[in-house]
DNA sequence: CGTATTTGACCTGCGC
DNA sequence: GCGCAGGTCAAATACG
């Protein structure tokens, strides 16, 4: 993919290092960069999982800003999982489509997932290499792993999810939250436009896998809580939140990831 | 009380 | 060289 991160160890040095930088960042270079486009139903935008739902680290946000051309702030996170960790993420709603969200992934966390059980293997593995290693973006790799296995299961438990209770998640230990299932979610692994939109067209239609969204997550929804929330809430206006399992599964039915069972 | 989020200001990089 | 846009920090505020 990219050498993008071969010169600039600028991602190494956060500006806590620096003396009087306040914002030095290479703005067009980044390291990594993994763009991830989720494609959510208009009103699963209004769920708090849109946006930074992708992982199992915790986000932080450390800022907010209006993009030029796009009537949709972006916002930015940082891994808060751990504490040196380098790894950020931007989140954004597409212009064109508002249904789409577009998170980007800036330099690899240096340190395993926070849940082992709820991530996938292939993060907890690479113990050595997280932290130089490029390639290591948790999603695309799974992905790229076992895309088949995925829908499948995906499948499966789509099928039930809505009803599906914890009993599932029993059987499962970790379960794809609904709301992943019902976007599609597109990686890419680099900055290049063009590679992005070779990969959307190929929509992968399973989710991300890491997400060990799990029913408390999904219910925060109706938690009129966090950033993500918030900052779609102005871009979206959702009136029910309290059919949040009826319309959850009809956005299920709907958006439904075109995750055939090849 | 501690942690996360919000918001404004500041700085850097890029384009013209 | 100037202006614009993007990205990050830090202080204040809110919430658990």
């Amino acid at each position: 993919m990219d050498e993008t991160l071969s010169p600039e160890p600028d991602s190494e040095v956060p500006k806590e290092l620096r003396p009087e930088g306040q914002a030095s960042k290479r703005r067009k270079v980044v390291h990594e960069k993994t763009v991830v486009t989720v494609k959510i139903g208009t009103n699963v935008g209004k769920l708090k999982n849109e946006g930074p739902p992708s992982d199992s680290w915790s986000w932080r946000k450390y800022g907010q800003k209006p993009i030029k051309g796009s009537p949709y702030p972006r916002g930015y996170y940082r891994c808060s999982t751990s504490k040196g960790c380098s790894a950020k993420k931007q989140v954004e709603r597409s212009k064109t489509d508002a249904s789409v969200l577009i998170i980007t992934y800036t330099c690899n966390h240096n340190h395993p997932g926070p849940d082992v059980s709820t991530t996938n293997l292939t993060q907890l593995q690479p113990s050595t290499e997280d932290h130089n290693l490029p390639a290591l973006l948790p999603k695309q790799e799974e992905q790229e792993k076992e895309p088949e296995k995925e829908q499948e299961e995906k499948q499966g438990k789509l099928e039930d999810h809505p009803a599906m209770k914890s009993d599932h998640e029993d059987h499962f230990h970790y379960i794809q939250s609904p709301i992943r299932s019902s976007q599609n979610i597109m990686i890419d692994q680099e900055e290049d436009p063009f590679l992005e939109k070779t990969h959307v067209s190929s929509t992968l239609g399973f989710l991300l896998d890491e997400e060990p969204l799990s029913y408390s997550q999904l219910m925060s929804f109706s938690t009129p809580k966090s950033e993500e929330n918030d900052f779609f809430d102005e871009l979206e206006e959702l009136p029910t939140f309290s059919s949040f399992p009826s319309f959850m599964r009809s956005n299920l039915s709907l958006e439904r990831i075109p995750s055939v069972p090849s």
